[in-house]
DNA sequence: GGCGAAATACTGGTTTTCCGGTAGGGCCGA
DNA sequence: TCGGCCCTACCGGAAAACCAGTATTTCGCC
């Protein structure tokens, strides 16, 4: 049986070198080329046609998530397995909407590495345990702040801007008195009672 | 000449397995032992007895701060080289605190990783050149926040926490005038027009 | 095609903040 | 010891925010 065919792409040569160090003795497969830019990973792609890209997110010249739109959609049977440090959510499902066959942590074993590729190979997805875990876990940032109306959340940015409420009713072609009323509203929602401690919970909640 | 003898920890497999397979081809280096977590850390070197540790800051068990003041503490000759992703100034200084002998990032060449072992062995320093010159540029988030005093501080967290000026003069035993005083005093140091910019700019300043 | 949520708008009144200018006492460093 | 900053405190007036309640339109969704 021939064996998969693998294209490295991260910025941090340790990386590149370890992951060669760890998969050349896989007997299945077969290291082709290495890139540590974007622009290095489309060449590589294009010249030694591999059968699996791991490909980490952070790059220096251009997005892993670009980079993986872009190989997915230019080379349909290839599989992207994302390869990062980063465990937040919105970064795996983004990839996976970019065509990403699988997610992997920098932490991984080394066998579950090359479970990982054979797995993505196989035409299957491939989840690190966590990501597993973190996916399943909804946002709890959603519950924490309460459910906000596009007109409201408009009004609390100028707000924060420290526009009145007839400045931001000026900008927004409304009534002054409008404005009054989804200040209300953003008041209550959020169970305060003043304009401060309005801006200062939905700076906690990264809502500016 | 003996060589220099290098003990690796890092949590991730792959950093290990780079760093092995870029080292143990210099001759001058050798590569006695490695370990994954803070405790094997602790264990690799009092077994080893190696002349320089690379050591990463994200540690599963323990800080690698803590590792670092720990080894240099109780192995006085011993050199510690900080490795890790981490471009964040606090970091480095907080780890040259502890007793490092330089700091890298993980993004370094093989080059520069052989050439800074090499140094800290001699008994130098060394860092990066991104690192130095991130330790250069002086903190800018001082620049970024004006000068607020004891008693401005302590009005301005608590018109954050939604109290008006007469409570909080009721709750510092001082007249509702002064609190306003302070009051219009922080809104001119910080060049805004009203509380909701105000605490947006203190929020972003961290300092609430 | 209607129900409900969101967006819009208003009345009338109270509280709070904002603006300007002023000023005395305390404390600390030049 | 003297000047400068901080903390304290005040006046009067204008602007803005907050409170309670109501009402119409618009729009998405079932």
């Amino acid at each position: 049986m021939e064996p998969i065919r693998v294209v490295l792409v991260d910025d941090h040569h340790l990386v590149l070198a370890g992951l060669r160090m760890l998969l050349e003795p896989l007997p299945h497969l077969a290291v082709v080329g290495t890139a540590a830019t974007a622009a290095a990973a489309y060449a590589a792609v294009a010249t030694h046609r591999p059968d699996v890209v791991l490909l980490d997110i952070n790059l220096p010249d251009q997005s892993g998530l670009e980079v993986c739109r872009r190989l997915t959609t230019d080379y349909p049977g290839l599989k992207v397995l994302a390869l990062t440090t980063l465990h937040e959510k919105s970064y795996v499902t983004r990839m996976m909407q970019e065509g990403a066959a699988g997610y992997l942590l920098k932490n991984a074993s080394p066998e579950e590495l090359a479970e990982a590729i054979a797995r993505v190979h196989a035409g299957k997805k491939y989840f690190s345990d966590d990501v597993q875990e973190l996916l399943l876990r909804p946002a709890p940032a959603a519950a924490a702040g309460p459910l906000i109306t596009r007109r409201e959340r408009e009004v609390l940015l100028l707000i924060a801007d420290g526009l009145t409420s007839h400045d931001i009713a000026t900008r927004l072609f409304l009534s002054a008195l409008t404005v009054e009323t989804h200040r209300r509203n953003l008041l209550t929602k959020f169970g305060v009672g003043n304009t401060a401690a309005l801006i200062r919970l939905a700076a906690q909640q990264q809502l500016l």
